[in-house]
RNA sequence: GCCGGGGUCGCCUAGCCUGGUAGGGCGCCGGACUGCUAAGCCGGUGGGGGUCCACCCCGCGCGGGUUCAAAUCCCGCCCCCGGCGCCA
């Protein structure tokens, strides 16, 4: 059983060469590695030829009655006792190093992955809806639309909308993240009622959609051991967004994705079994350390929020279909929200290490005049699996490979309440509910069934 | 948190006291036999190295230690089960 990366790395090297360039990352760590992995093979070699002989002797040792013999024996294997220390603990170091370049290999990039080193990059494949673009952002629309060839109709608005944050703070006054910054910092929040309504039945409504097409309900733990997470994440990502728990072995996860990864941690999984698809809620707490000062304002990016993900263990010559249903499902959701999309490639240098290929899909923000990031669906391939040692066992001689994953998001809460916000909002303020939402909420007796409205304003005002 | 019991190949289990190449059952894969199927029979069943044949190394929760030699003895840690305590 060889993982890809290694595979690729002994027999076909320039195609890791080629995708590390892809990702402006240094080629010639292929060549240490290949060296590396050279004197690791002959370093073993050597150790375990002297292991060898230290076996015999001792396996001899115990059949040998006569007490001289014995003596003898034993000062001869104490002597290779030296010998093979040497070699191991040289072969230590030489694992080790070899096996931290290994993991810091990311995924080989897909050959359909449009090149480049930022989002500029990512290619549209398609859109939905007709979005609603105010007047002054016509050119701005027509550079994410018209420029990669695609006829987008829209509706132009003479009035310009609210920005979510000031629909949130100000206009619907159902947010405060004024007092949350008091309490918890920057990036939390408080949501109030009618939001608060929302945020359940987005997750509710996305909880129904997949689990009717098959999908497998999964409530997860929320905090997950350190080997997990470096099974499912760069150390990148560890750096800009894993929270600790301070004097325990324990992390908040950023997203369902970690602990579904780890449900099959160290299991052999026959191939009649597969694939195994999965949706999981839960919360998700992320540093954002790497954001800097953008989108400070509002609910867009958050250190928490909920999200229902999709996750998938598939065979590998199943998976890129795979890809393709994740992000279907996901439009659907967004088609039956009403929320005009569309679905980018992304580009090699955003992809990030675990993903060989990702889907975004970005709404079109009425109040900003971009498509911003909604869900993200990847498929990593043989990544995740190798580093938690999840096999796949074929019937047919009983071969084992690693399996295949798959995430994406269904819905996250708060990304898409601003977009509800802006893209649903009236003249008046008033914002209108997405019709499928309506199921959700009709049971509560407080939770708003057609519309969300602004707070009067004060007599004296008007 | 305390006390006790336990963690062995995909699953179950023997071996641990008394150190000397991890055995059996189930499942699965393959083979021979067979009109077909099953039973029964034979072989295989983790990771790595290797001229990918032979063969060799490593693997008994994890990490150390003792020893010529550790599943076995010693120390630390993790997890599971039972009892007590605490508790939404």
């Amino acid at each position: 059983m060889t993982w890809s990366l290694l595979r690729y790395l002994r027999e076909n090297p320039e195609v890791l060469r080629e995708s590390l360039r892809k990702r402006y990352m240094d080629p010639s760590l292929v060549d240490r590695l290949r060296s590396l992995d050279e004197q690791w093979r002959k370093l073993k070699r050597m150790v375990d030829e002297v292991r060898h002989r230290h076996n015999v002797i001792t396996r001899s040792i115990a059949k040998t009655r006569d007490p001289e013999e014995r003596k003898k024996l034993i000062e001869e294997a104490k002597r290779l006792l030296k010998e093979r220390e040497k070699l191991e603990e040289e072969l230590k170091r030489v694992e080790a190093e070899r096996e931290k370049l290994l993991l810091s290999l990311p995924n080989i990039v897909h050959e359909s992955v449009p090149e480049g080193d930022s989002d500029e990059y990512s290619v549209p494949v398609r859109f939905w809806g007709r979005p609603r673009v105010y007047r002054e952002f016509l050119d701005a629309f027509r550079e994410q639309t018209e420029k990669w060839g695609f006829k987008v109709d829209y509706e132009l608005l003479d009035w310009k909308p609210v920005g979510h944050a000031d629909m949130l703070e100000n206009v619907l006054k159902l947010g405060n993240t004024i007092k949350a910054a008091e309490v918890a910092g920057s990036r939390f929040y408080y949501l109030f009622d009618d939001l608060v309504w929302l945020d359940f039945a987005l997750l509710v409504y996305a909880i129904d959609r997949l689990t009717s097409k098959g999908y497998r309900l999964v409530l997860p733990p929320y905090m997950i051991r350190h080997r997990i997470l470096m099974g499912v994440i760069d150390m990148e990502t560890f750096q800009d967004a894993i929270y600790k728990i301070e004097g325990e072995d324990l992390y908040l996860i950023a997203t369902a994705e970690h602990p579904l990864a780890g449900l099959y941690y160290n299991e052999e999984v026959m191939e009649d079994e597969l694939p195994i698809k999965l949706i999981g809620i839960s919360p998700c707490f992320r540093k954002e350390a790497g954001a800097g000062n953008r989108d400070l304002k509002g609910i867009f990016r958050v250190h928490q929020f909920h999200k229902v993900e999709q996750y998938v263990y598939a065979k590998p010559e199943e998976s890129w279909n795979i890809l393709e249903e994740l992000i279907h499902n996901a439009e659907e959701l967004f088609q039956g929200l009403g929320l005009p999309y569309r679905v980018v490639n992304v580009a090699s240098g955003e992809l990030g290490a675990p993903a060989a290929k990702k889907y975004d899909l970005e709404v079109w923000m009425p109040a900003q005049g971009r498509y911003r990031e909604m869900v993200s669906a990847s498929n990593t391939t043989d990544w995740q699996s190798y580093r938690l040692n999840i096999r796949l066992v074929r019937r047919k001689g009983m071969v084992r490979e690693y399996v295949h994953t798959l995430n994406s998001t269904a819905i996250a809460s708060t990304r898409t309440i601003t977009a509800i916000l802006e893209n649903f909002q009236e003249p008046d303020g008033t914002v209108v509910i997405p019709k499928v939402l309506r199921k959700y909420l009709e049971p509560f007796s407080k939770a708003p069934k057609d519309a969300i409205y602004p707070v009067k304003k004060e007599k004296t005002n008007e």
